[in-house]
DNA sequence: GTAGGGTTAG
């Protein structure tokens, strides 16, 4: 016996099978289990619980192969039943659940075992899981009839299963009773906070369930009367932000959870990054990152994924290969990160090259990868390329293409200036074209100056989201750069008479861990009058070096002064000019928009970076410019 | 045996 697996002394019963827990693969396992049914062990009920357990474990799970073990058991224990449901309940295959439910029923016929208060947490996972009420509340009814109805697992997972299943009412009935039921009768401090701790995960139940069902000033306000919070309570709101696109209050949240007594930790560091990404937050980012190195937490694949996305969207694309290339382990969504990272900053071949490194390493691509590539392709107009990787994706590897894959082709085409191949592809794709496909091909059009086209198209947005700004805009800057101005005034009068405004431009720039916001022709900053000054002063330096503005892509029909004053105080140029002063000399500035920035702007800070001598990175809201030395990273191709 | 997590067309 000097084979590893054999370690256990012989004289313990349990020994007298081989230690499972020791297999390292399946195959070793099964080795192993062969063994074992031929030599009679596995009628030993604890080797045979070793069994189930093995191939229920949540990395190695097999529940086909679990179900057969369970199968040929002459007398399956408590245990036995609940290992099974566990397995089937936890996993998020479709149908699982239900199979759960089902062998739980079946358990509860067989007059041979009972329930214990470790059967139903899972039970009541595998019904919040599927929101099947009815089944939950016949499993509650059981739950008190075995007289488990005060394990405080049993309650949370039953105030959990009403929550998921969106009945807060009878939920918050069963949270309030079982909180009192706790604090009653406390005379030992230390049993008192044992309970606290109990309470705590019911509270957070609680949380979550008003954040699954949107209801933020509910949750918040349960979460304010926590009488104590660990760093769940904090995870549960910062996640429930982010997810649903609140991420000023995530970040403030988070920003909050600093200054208090409960530390971030994993979950919350990988909760907040989305966040901290859409807003291109880079110092807290940073600190983000920084605290996981201090704090020994573990930047595995899937934390390293976040930050990879985090350095990518606030612009430091360099830093996001760093971490890329730190990770001890990649999977398919770490390699679509840096990919669609690489392809954000217009680093089309990086992006490819990583693409087969992906193929290479024996990741398999997903189709998010695709989407990776294709967008990469898109912003480097590689339109050959596109069209082979989309057909590849369809034919070789048999992807269903999503939306977003036709998304990018279109931008690929249109882009490139195949209008008419482009608008042919919305028209036969089998999926039904939405208002971001077309929208990719009437910015199309307005590249192309297609006015024909871009009107039918802006026509059939204007049908599809009547309150959408973009179409109007769109078509009311294209009538403007052709001088067709009657046209323009026509798009305005509907806009007014519709009641539907231009969405204003908003920059961000984060100046020592502060975010700055500027709106267009922003005054309401404390140090307004400095920055103006500055725009002042860059417009006379523009003027200097011979710049004249281009006024073509402004929407109102104003006289030719008063448009280049307009265009002055787009919110990136005022973000920049008050970047300008708050810097020292050389300091890249890095600035978020929110919209498209427009041709004049981009014209401008290629300038501005030659005469400040500065890097101006920004991101738009499709993509990032890198201005250096007069030149722009997108190759004027964007 | 409880609560929380990363990528996705413009």
């Amino acid at each position: 016996m000097n084979s590893t697996i054999y370690t256990t002394p012989p004289s313990h019963p349990s020994s007298l099978f081989p230690n499972i827990t020791l297999c390292k693969t399946i195959k070793h396992f099964k080795q192993v289990h062969a063994h074992m049914i031929k030599t009679a062990q596995i009628h030993d009920p604890l080797a045979a619980a070793e069994v189930l357990r093995f191939c229920a474990l949540p990395n190695n799970r097999d529940i086909h192969y679990a179900r057969k073990v369970f199968d040929q058991m002459r007398q399956p224990n408590c245990f036995s039943w609940n290992t099974i449901i566990r397995a089937l309940a936890e996993s998020n295959d479709d149908g699982k659940p239900l199979a759960a439910l089902l062998f739980f029923f079946q358990m509860v016929c067989d007059a041979s075992v009972e329930p214990n208060q470790f059967t139903f947490p899972s039970v009541l996972k595998a019904c919040a899981q599927s929101s099947r009420l009815k089944e939950g509340m016949q499993v509650h009814g059981l739950v008190v009839k075995y007289g488990l109805d005060s394990d405080e697992f049993v309650v949370s997972n039953l105030v959990r299963m009403y929550v998921m299943c969106g009945v807060m009412k009878d939920a918050h009935l069963l949270f309030i009773r079982n909180l009192i039921e706790f604090d009653e009768g406390d005379e030992v401090v230390r049993n008192h906070k044992k309970k606290e701790e109990g309470n705590v995960v019911l509270w957070n139940v609680m949380v979550d369930g008003y954040v699954r069902l949107g209801e933020f000033g509910a949750a918040r306000e349960l979460f304010d009367s926590m009488p104590q919070r660990t760093a769940v309570s904090w995870n549960v709101l910062i996640s429930g932000y982010a997810q649903n696109g609140l991420f000023k209050e995530a970040i403030e949240m988070f920003r909050e959870m600093q200054m208090g007594d409960v530390c971030p930790n994993y979950v919350t560091l990988v909760s907040v990054l989305p966040a901290i990404s859409r807003f291109g937050a880079l110092e807290l980012g940073k600190w983000v990152h920084l605290y996981a190195e201090k704090n020994g937490i573990e930047i595995d694949d899937v934390l390293g994924s976040a930050l990879v996305d985090m350095y990518s969207k606030c612009g430091s694309i360099e830093k996001a290969l760093q971490v890329f290339e730190r990770l001890p382990r990649k999977n398919a969504i770490t390699w679509s990160t840096i990919i669609g990272g690489l392809a954000m900053h217009g680093r089309a071949n990086d992006a490819l090259d990583y693409f087969s490194m992906m193929e290479r390493s024996g990741v398999t691509p997903s189709d998010v990868t695709y989407i990776g590539v294709l967008s990469a392709c898109s912003h480097a107009g590689l339109v050959d390329k596109g069209r082979s990787f989309f057909s590849h994706m369809v034919k070789a590897v048999g992807f269903e293409p999503r939306i977003e894959h036709y998304g990018c082709m279109v931008d690929l085409l249109g882009r490139a200036g195949h209008l008419e191949e482009a608008e042919e592809l919305i028209l036969n794709m089998p999926i039904k074209p939405d208002d971001v496909i077309w929208k990719a091909l009437l910015g199309a059009c307005k590249i192309h100056g297609n006015i024909e086209m871009g009107r039918r198209v802006a026509e059939v947005l204007m049908d599809m989201v009547p309150h959408d700004s973009g179409s109007y805009v769109a078509l009311s800057n294209m009538y403007a750069s052709s001088g067709n101005w009657e046209a323009v005034a026509d798009v305005r009068l509907m806009m007014k008479e519709m009641d539907i405004r231009k969405d204003p431009g908003c920059s961000w720039i984060e100046l020592d861990g502060e975010i700055h916001e500027f709106l267009v022709d922003d005054d309401s900053h404390s140090r307004a009058k400095e920055i103006h000054s500055m725009l002042d002063e860059i417009a006379n330096q523009l003027r200097l070096i011979g710049y004249r503005p281009d006024t073509s892509k402004v929407l109102l029909n104003l006289d030719e002064e008063e448009k280049e004053s307009a265009l002055q105080y787009h919110s990136e140029k005022i973000a920049v000019a008050f970047g300008l002063i708050c810097t020292s000399p050389h300091t890249p500035l890095w600035v978020v928009k929110n919209l498209r920035i427009c041709e004049d702007c981009h014209s401008s800070m290629k300038l501005i970076s030659k005469i400040y001598k500065r890097k101006i990175i920004i991101r738009d809201r499709k993509r990032f410019h890198h201005f250096e030395h007069g030149f722009c990273s997108c190759k004027d191709y964007w």
